[in-house]
DNA sequence: CATGATATGCTCATGGAGAGTATAAATGGC
DNA sequence: GCCATTTATACTCTCCATGAGCATATCATG
C-alpha cells in the first residue's frame, strides 16, 4: 500500500501470496455450545483456498456438507485477516485467513475425521454467567486486570486502562454486556494475561485459565462468538442449531447457552409468539419430568415473509 | 476446498493468488452523500495489497491519510471477495478483493490525484426516500420487476420472486427498509436489470437507471451503504463525517443523507440530548435563516464511558 | 395423595418511541 | 413598525414493548 491506491503495473508474481479458510462451526447440544476442533482441540479447521467452486462460500458450505452429511443452515462471513508469514522474516510466503461462521447440529457430524467437538466455554471460561459470574472474574481476572491497569506509566493512563477495563467486563456495578467477547480477549491479549501473547510460555501461574490455541484462531473464535451472541437477538438463526422439534424450553436453553446468560422464561415464550417464529406440532414431548411440553416447530415461512431488521432512527412518516 | 479442510501438501506455489484493497470512502457534503471515485466515476479506489503494514486496515488507514492529510475517522472491514481471474478462463491469476468502509470528510481531500467525489445515490437512484418514494420506483422498477417475476416457470416461482420483490423494496404497503440496500441490488442484478448483469450491453432501454461501475464495485459500495445505514443506528459513527462544530440540524441532515429518509426533528433532538452524545460550544451558528441556533460538538467522552450495543433478548436479572 | 417439576396464562408498572402542539428568536418585505 | 417566513426549542400525550412477578395447569414419583 504505498503507491495510489489504484491499477498500478506490479508483476503479478511479485505480489503473490496464498488464501487459507478458517471455519467457526458452531452446535449446541444438551444446552452447551461446542465448536468443532482439529489438532487436539488446539485448532480450527482450516485449509487452503483453490478455485473450484464460485465463491468463497459456496467452497465452505460443500466441504462442510461433505463432512456431515448434512445441508449447512447458515454460513456467514467473519473476518479477513493478513498474516506475515509463520516466521516473519519474509521466509515463509504471506498469507490471508478468510474466517468464516457456520451452524450445525453436532448429531450430524460424520465420525472418522480428526475433527472433535469442543465446549467454546473451555477457550473462554469467563464468557458463561449462566449461574451468575463465574468465580475465576472476581478471583483472579479482576486483581490481574487491575495490576495491568496500574503498571501504566501515568496516573491518567492508569486511570483510562481500568475504565477500559471496567467497562468491557461489566466490573464496579455497570452491566455485564455479553456481546463484548472480542474485546475482552483483546485487553486480555494486551495485558499479556493469554498464552498466545507471551512467546516464552513462562510463569503460567499468572496467566489466565482458558485452553489456547494455535495462531490466532481464538481470536478468530471470538469473533465468531460476539458476532452470533449479537445475531441471535435480531435474526432467527437458533433454529439452524435446533432439531426440527422441540420444546419452548429447548429452544430457550439454547439461546441460553449462546448468550451466556439467562433469559426470563415468561417473557421469551410470549416474544416467540407475537414474532410468530415457531408453530406447534401438535405433539407432545416424551421423557420429561413435570408437565409435558408441546413440541414446536420453525415456521420458515416468516424468513419470506419478513425482512427483519430493526430501526433506531427517529423516523418521521410523513 | 476439495480436500478435508486442515493443512495439506499442496505447494504454495501451486495456489498462489493476488490480494486487492478496496476502499469505500465516505463522506458528506452540503447533505449529499459522496464517496470517492477513480476512472471517471466508474470504479472505487483500489490497488494491489503489500505486506509493507503490520495489517490490512492499518495498510488502508496509512493510505488514506497519505492522499487526505487527515486522520481517517474510522475505518471497517466489509468483505471480501474472490474473484477467478478477469477471464474467467484461468488465463489471468485469481484474486481476492478486501473491502473497507471508511468515514472522512471530502474537504480533507488534497487535490492532485485522480480521485473525485461521486453522490452515491447517482449509483443507486432508488435509494434516496427523503422526499418520499422516488418516481422511478412506480414508473420504472416495479413494471420491470414484475414482469421479471411473472416470467418464472411456474405460478408458485412467480409469486415467491414477487414476494421477494415486495419485501426487499416496501411494495404493497409493506414498510420501506433502508438497510436492504444490497439485496435490492441484488435483486435487480438478478432480474438483469443491471448494466454490469447483461454482457451484451444491449437494450439499454430496459434496464434500470443509475451509473455502473467496473467489475463488481457497485456491489461493494452497495454493501457499504447497507453497512453503514445500520450502523448509524447503534454507533456514534456520523460525527466522523462532521466538522468539529455543528448545529443539531446539520447533524440531522447527515444523518437523514445516509439513511435515504427524513427522521422527525424534535425526537431527534430528544434522542441526542438523553444520550448525551453533543454538548453545547457556547457559540452561536452564523448565516443562517430563522432563529440562530446553538453550536454543538461530539462528546468524545461517550466513547470511553459507554459500550454501546443494545440488548433485545429477554434477559433474567436473578 | 402430597410433592416437586415443568408448562402456561395473566397482570402490572415502567419507559422509550412516535407524533403533534405551542412558543421563541431571528430575517426580509412592505 | 408590522407581518410573513423560517428555524430553534420546549412540552405533552398516547401506545406499546419490556421487565417482572403471581397464579394455575399438568404431569411423574415416592
Amino acid at each position: 500500500m504505498a503507491g495510489p491506491l489504484r491499477k498500478t503495473k506490479i508483476p503479478d508474481s511479485a505480489r503473490a501470496i496464498t488464501a487459507d479458510l478458517v471455519a467457526v462451526l458452531v452446535a449446541v447440544t444438551d444446552g452447551q455450545p461446542k465448536i468443532m476442533t482439529i489438532a487436539n482441540a488446539g485448532a480450527l479447521p482450516s485449509g487452503p483456498f483453490e478455485f473450484k467452486h464460485r465463491s468463497l462460500q459456496s467452497g465452505l458450505r460443500a466441504w462442510v456438507e461433505a463432512q456431515t452429511g448434512h445441508p449447512l443452515g447458515y454460513v456467514e462471513q467473519l473476518y479477513t485477516f493478513a498474516d506475515r508469514g509463520r516466521t516473519g522474516d519474509g521466509s515463509s510466503p504471506h498469507s490471508v485467513s478468510i474466517s468464516y461462521l457456520g451452524l450445525t447440529r453436532e448429531d450430524q457430524v460424520a465420525d472418522g475425521a480428526a475433527a472433535h467437538w469442543s465446549g467454546w466455554y473451555d477457550y473462554f471460561p469467563w464468557e458463561d454467567h449462566r449461574e451468575g459470574p463465574p468465580a475465576l472474574l472476581a478471583k483472579l481476572l479482576t486483581p490481574r486486570l487491575r495490576a495491568w491497569a496500574k503498571s501504566a506509566a501515568s496516573p491518567a493512563l492508569q486511570r483510562e486502562r481500568w475504565q477500559r477495563v471496567a467497562i468491557t467486563f461489566g466490573f464496579e456495578d455497570r452491566e455485564w454486556n455479553e456481546e463484548l467477547v472480542l474485546q475482552r480477549y483483546e485487553l486480555l491479549f494486551e495485558a499479556a494475561l493469554i498464552p498466545e501473547a507471551v512467546r516464552e510460555s513462562g510463569n503460567a501461574a499468572t496467566l489466565v485459565p482458558g485452553r489456547p490455541m494455535t495462531a490466532d484462531h481464538r481470536r478468530i473464535l471470538a469473533t465468531g462468538i460476539a458476532r452470533l451472541r449479537a445475531k441471535i437477538k435480531y435474526r432467527p438463526v437458533v433454529f439452524e442449531l435446533m432439531p426440527a422439534e422441540f420444546t419452548l424450553l429447548q429452544l430457550q436453553r439454547s439461546v441460553e447457552a449462546l448468550a451466556g446468560r439467562l433469559v426470563h422464561k415468561q417473557n421469551f415464550r410470549r416474544l416467540m409468539e407475537q414474532q410468530q417464529l415457531v408453530e406447534e406440532t401438535g405433539a407432545i414431548a416424551a421423557d420429561t419430568v413435570g408437565r409435558p411440553a408441546k413440541l414446536f416447530r420453525f415456521r420458515h415461512a416468516v424468513l419470506a415473509e419478513r425482512a427483519v431488521a430493526g430501526t433506531k432512527l427517529p423516523l418521521s412518516r410523513t
